[in-house]
RNA sequence: GCCGGUGUGGUGGAAUGGUAGACACAGGAGACUUAAAAUCUCCCGGUAGCAAUACCGUACCGGUUCGAGUCCGGUCACCGGCACCA
């Protein structure tokens, strides 16, 4: 009979839309639980994209092994559907993008079934459904409410193109992350979100995750924690400027300070500036550069000596002049810094272009050429007073506590992590839930009136002042504030697309329920999440705002975890034929529908499986796709050769145990391509061998979480699924015994001198003596040893035997 | 520049410091077939050799070790992230 992938995978998938044997029972007690979590996409109108089935089959793979093991499993998906693909679509087409969306939602649906995802569907979450963006804006306010959500004016990043607020993280080398165009600073009032208040834990609580390593760090690089002093400048415009440093040490040789153009002192010393004019044409100039403008590191340092006004050096005494430079951010630290020009690079090359005093404190390097700007504990203090003869590292601590002593500076931490830009002049987005009233400033909408509901619009353009779309509804705008009665207006901004995804697995947990985000019973029994598997791009952002918001849920009581997710591990790319990047101009992009008709889904799963190390890149090949489906051809066909005997066959008996406990392992450290070699290996000694129907159980079983519909058929048509009364997905996992892995012989390798010679097969675990008298059997051996004696024998048990041999005196 | 990662046959890739190249793709030979496809069996890193065999081989240079793809030091190349963060 010929293994009939369409016909077979149709019939399973019907079966398991009627009999949904992938329903997660909350409140199970009889069985532990597990979640596992994959990133819900973004149903785009292109479809299911081939990258998309290699985290959500691996993810597949694990939970069906788990419920296999007896987890009670809730592996869920939903559709992260606010966003700007959608809306261009929608103003392009002139179709409302709630169709757009509800039709890509459809197509994705499809396609993800039609791969056979164990997803219990009576969870799935879709962010735009107002029954689920009523607790985004619950959220929302709950934040506003205790001080955390905020509205300031300040310059932000503007895609000229989408006309449009974006994040820092949203700008990637200068460009709109999403359309490419240019972005300029612009100043606009924003909704902001204090992630900063939680920086400090945000790193510590990384410590007891289970994040892959390259995880953690990129998230604390991103963070950017690092300590130092501030230190208090007296100038002689009376006003103390006071700096953040991480080299306390070298105050000695801070011989100039740079204040960012932003700084308030520059207008607010306006009138003791004698060159007014030509500082205000440098802040009017670096305010209109963007941010990739002014960041080019190979442009020449620029600024301006502010004139008429002094510092005064602590340590030293000295006056020492003040810049205005955009090489100083105003976002980071005080806005202001003392420079060291002798140790720092950047303050080098403007103290050369400047013509300030470079003076050494630190021994070591040669300040003629380039700033010293080692941080070890090797240097040592010149030049400098007191801290004279000291390292660095003595001079760090000894500074700070003389600068504490003398009222002058104290110890500090600051962070590179900004607060997070959340408001958006966008249509296709949740609308915040805020009115300003002229009386009683900005007021949430009551929380039984929410979700607020998006609007339907004219136009979903923004508007060119930048407006969101939502500002032209004067109907919808104008409304009464809920606190005073009086007339007020409606926020007009929605939120980043962020916001729907930085809460979703918790909805997952209890999805149908109006009164409450999530129940205290369906969070305390399925959180946190057990395993997440998502894109190393998702690593700073999503990923970030998500453990900030959840921490935020935390403190206010609504989870019982402060952190989200236990595990986490990520997936490398699939990279188009020839290595490079799968997109539609380059035309290599794979359609996994492609392959599903032509191969079957079982197919394709075990390939994107098999291609390669899941965390790592790689290359798809459509000739290569052939041999998974071989391989299940394999498998298909040894129902015709297998010899009608229940019981695993003697020959078949080691590998199949070596086989569990190898795919096994596997499975949980996400090593699915030697697991399927594994089984490979396996089903070529089977033909080999041969092999009985019960060797053939030991194979369908391991093989059902990677090629589930092929398995049920061959379970039912060998009569199992009638023996058990069960499908092969719920059986038990198969089990190995330690013993039964053993060979009772091994092959050892043989070498002299450390090269190979030749292997012999000794009884398992045989002594020194054994193993050499066998080895001295063997002609090459013998040949080589020849004249020589031994004078040492390395055994390796059951792995090698190297003889050193010297030649004989 | 800083942080992370990677470098192995024609190709994708395997190898707790212990037989490098598992498992596949492509290629070659054979069986079956009128034929092709499919299937099954075998071969398949390089050089020399009829062969047995010998030597070389995991980006490059050096080190540790009885033994290094694996550990250490240095170099080069590529990929990802951050980037004037004081």
């Amino acid at each position: 009979m010929k293994y009939d992938f369409a016909a077979i995978e149709k019939k399973w998938q019907a079966n398991w839309e009627k009999t949904k044997p992938y329903a997660a029972v909350t409140g199970d007690t009889s069985r532990p639980k597990f979640y596992g979590l994959i990133e819900f996409p973004y149903p785009s109108g292109q479809g299911l994209h081939v990258g998309h089935p290699r985290p959500f089959t691996a993810m597949d793979i694990v939970t069906r092994k788990k419920r296999m093991e007896g987890y009670n499993v809730l592996f869920p998906i939903g559709f992260d559907a606010f966003g700007l693909p959608t809306e261009n679509y929608a103003i392009k087409n002139h179709i409302h993008p709630a169709i757009v969306t509800k039709k890509n939602i459809e197509n994705f649906t499809a396609q993800l079934k039609m791969l056979g995802y164990g997803f219990d569907w009576d969870r799935a979450v879709d962010t735009t459904d107002p029954n689920y963006y009523k607790w985004t804006q619950w959220i929302f306010l709950q934040l506003f409410k205790k001080g955390l959500a905020y509205k300031t004016t300040m310059p932000v990043n503007w895609c000229t193109s989408c006309k449009c607020v974006l994040a820092n993280e949203e700008v990637v080398n200068g460009v709109c992350e999403r359309c490419g165009s240019e972005v300029v600073r612009k100043e606009k009032s924003q909704w902001m979100l204090k992630i900063t208040q939680y920086a400090q834990r945000l790193i510590d609580d990384l410590d007891d995750l289970d994040y892959i390593e390259r995880v953690k760090i990129q998230q604390k690089n991103w963070i950017g924690r690092s300590t130092g002093a501030e230190v208090v400048f007296k100038t002689t415009a009376g006003d103390d400027l006071t700096v953040f440093t991480t080299r306390c040490d070298t105050l000695f040789g801070a011989t100039y300070m740079v204040m960012a153009p932003e700084h308030a002192y520059v207008k607010k010393w306006q009138d003791q500036i004698t060159n007014w004019d030509e500082v205000a044409a440098y802040v009017d100039a670096a305010a209109h550069k963007s941010d990739f403008e002014r960041s080019e590191l190979s442009k020449e340092k620029t600024g301006v000596e502010i004139k008429g006004i002094r510092a005064i050096n602590p340590v030293t005494g000295k006056e020492i002049p003040i810049f205005i430079s955009d090489y100083v951010l105003v976002t980071y630290g005080t806005g202001a810094i003392m420079a060291v020009p002798a140790h720092d690079q950047r303050d080098w090359e403007f103290a050369k272009a400047f013509g300030c005093e470079i003076v050494e404190v630190v021994k070591g390097g040669d300040i003629e050429k380039e700033a010293f700007t080692l941080k070890g504990d090797e240097g040592v203090m010149v030049n400098s007073g007191f801290l004279n003869g000291m390292t660095v590292k003595e001079a760090i601590p000894a500074t700070k506590k003389w600068l504490a002593e003398q009222g002058l500076g104290r110890e500090k931490v600051n962070y590179k992590l900004r607060d997070w830009v959340f408001s958006r002049q966008r249509y296709w987005g949740e609308p915040i839930p805020l009115v300003h009233c002229d009386k009683c400033g900005w007021v949430p909408v009551p929380e039984d009136q929410l979700p607020l509901v998006l609007p339907q619009v004219e136009s979903y353009e923004p508007t060119d002042d930048g407006e969101s779309p939502l500002s032209k509804m004067t109907d919808w705008v104008n409304t009464t504030c809920p606190c005073c009665g009086g007339s007020a207006k409606r926020e007009t901004d929605t939120m980043p697309q962020w916001a729907g995804s930085s809460w979703y697995f918790l909805r997952y947990m209890d999805p149908h329920n109006d009164k409450e985000l999530v129940s205290k019973a369906a969070e305390e029994y399925w959180g946190p999440v057990d395993w997440y598997n998502g894109g190393m791009e998702h690593t700073t952002l999503h990923l970030l705002y998500s453990r900030f918001w959840h921490k935020f849920l935390y403190d206010i009581g609504v989870v019982h975890t402060p952190e989200p997710y236990q595990k986490r591990t990520s997936h490398g790319m699939i990279l188009g034929e020839g290595g490079e990047k799968m997109s539609k101009s380059r035309g290599n992009v794979v359609n996994p529908n492609d392959i599903v008709a032509q191969y079957g889904a079982d197919t394709m799963r075990l390939h994107i499986m098999f291609i390669g190390d899941f965390e790592k890149a790689v290359t798809w090949s459509n000739e290569a796709v052939k041999g998974s489906k071989r391989f299940l051809d394999r498998c298909w066909n040894l129902m015709d050769n297998a010899a009608d005997d229940p019981a695993i066959s003697a020959k078949n008996e080691s590998i199949i145990h070596k086989t569990i406990k190898k795919v096994t392992a596997d499975i949980d450290d996400l090593k699915m391509n030697t697991a399927i070699a594994a089984l490979m290996a396996m089903v070529n000694e089977f033909y080999a061998n041969g092999c009985t129907k019960g060797d053939l159980e030991q194979l369908m079983l391991l093989l059902s979480p990677f090629a589930p519909h092929m398995v049920e058929e061959m379970w039912e048509l060998t009569g199992y699924a009638a023996k058990y009364g069960k499908m092969a997905m719920q059986m038990p996992w198969p089990t190995y015994d330690e013993a039964k892995t053993v060979d009772a012989h091994a092959e050892m390798a043989v070498q002299v001198n450390g090269k190979l010679k030749g292997t012999v097969v000794v009884p398992m675990d045989s002594d020194q003596d054994t193993v050499v008298a066998a080895a001295m059997e063997l002609d090459k051996v013998r040949k080589a040893a020849e004249g020589m004696q031994v004078v040492k024998t390395i055994l390796v048990k059951n792995k090698l035997v190297n003889l050193i041999v010297k030649p004989t005196k």
